[in-house]
DNA sequence: TATTGTTATACTCTATAACTATA
DNA sequence: TATAGTTATAGAGTATAACAATA
């Protein structure tokens, strides 16, 4: 192979590993009656609560926009939005029981599923890609 | 590492890369002012025109949601429906000029990004990448 | 004045169900 | 009757711009 064709195979293998991915939240979400967006929510919100502004940034949302999705979900009974009582302006969106139980069954599904695509895969395929993908998000960091 | 470790961290690893690749789909279509789902359609046509029903396939939508999309890649002089004259229920979507080098010109700029993100990668990683992720999508095939 | 968050508005994307026209 | 595609309707997601309340 010359360098040029295992670049573009290289872009097209990441496209097609990307919807592979994307299927899965898709699925995943759909099986609950939720969104691929509303689960990445609750996943990043099970960390622990978080300011509208610090979750639009880690959705890469507009604040705007995440008023809707956050209100969806307060709706659902999944969050609920409490007053900072030092910072009367801002609010901490906060998962309920209900909330926290179906991220987490969500999060270990979609882990699930994506293990399970990788499962013949021989283990140091496994640890190889691991490595490599983490030098991929690295690289984007910088 | 564990088993479990390692496979966890495959998880995380495969959902990380998906959003860096979904991320670089949405800034290459923002910055020609069209949506992520526009460009793959245009990359679909560029193999040559297909019908509603196909490309429906293709894109993982149900034909009605297809109609709306594609109005509005036809409303912006991007594509046309073609009747069949063969059946006259048929139509085959088409790139038009200006369609087909948006898509090509689309296509070039995401598999630039990814090759640049992948830049540093040793060459032998790049070719065990491409293999892996062949492998994960024969899996998921079956 | 700056920051936190919401509202108003407009558009895209998507699905389900019912429909038209053709085969 | 079956198939190709559209229309009607509803809801989710997103952005920009203007706004309110608080700091």
């Amino acid at each position: 192979m010359t360098a040029a064709v295992v670049q573009s195979q290289l872009a097209t293998a990441l496209v097609q590993l990307s919807h592979l991915v994307q299927q899965v939240f898709i699925d995943v979400a759909r099986e609950r009656d939720l969104t691929p967006q509303q689960i990445q929510t609750l996943c990043i919100l099970s960390a622990g609560p978080v300011g509208m502004g610090e979750l639009a940034r880690a959705l890469y949302l507009e604040k705007s926009s995440l008023t809707g999705l956050v209100d969806r979900l307060e709706r659902r009974g999944l969050v609920t939005r409490v007053r900072d009582a030092r910072d009367r302006r801002a609010c901490l969106v906060t998962l309920t029981d209900a909330g926290g139980a179906l991220g987490c069954d969500a999060h270990g599904e979609v882990s699930r599923r994506l293990e399970a695509l990788a499962d013949r895969l021989p283990d140091a395929d496994k640890k190889q890609l691991i490595s490599t993908v983490g030098l991929l998000a690295a690289e984007h960091e910088a």
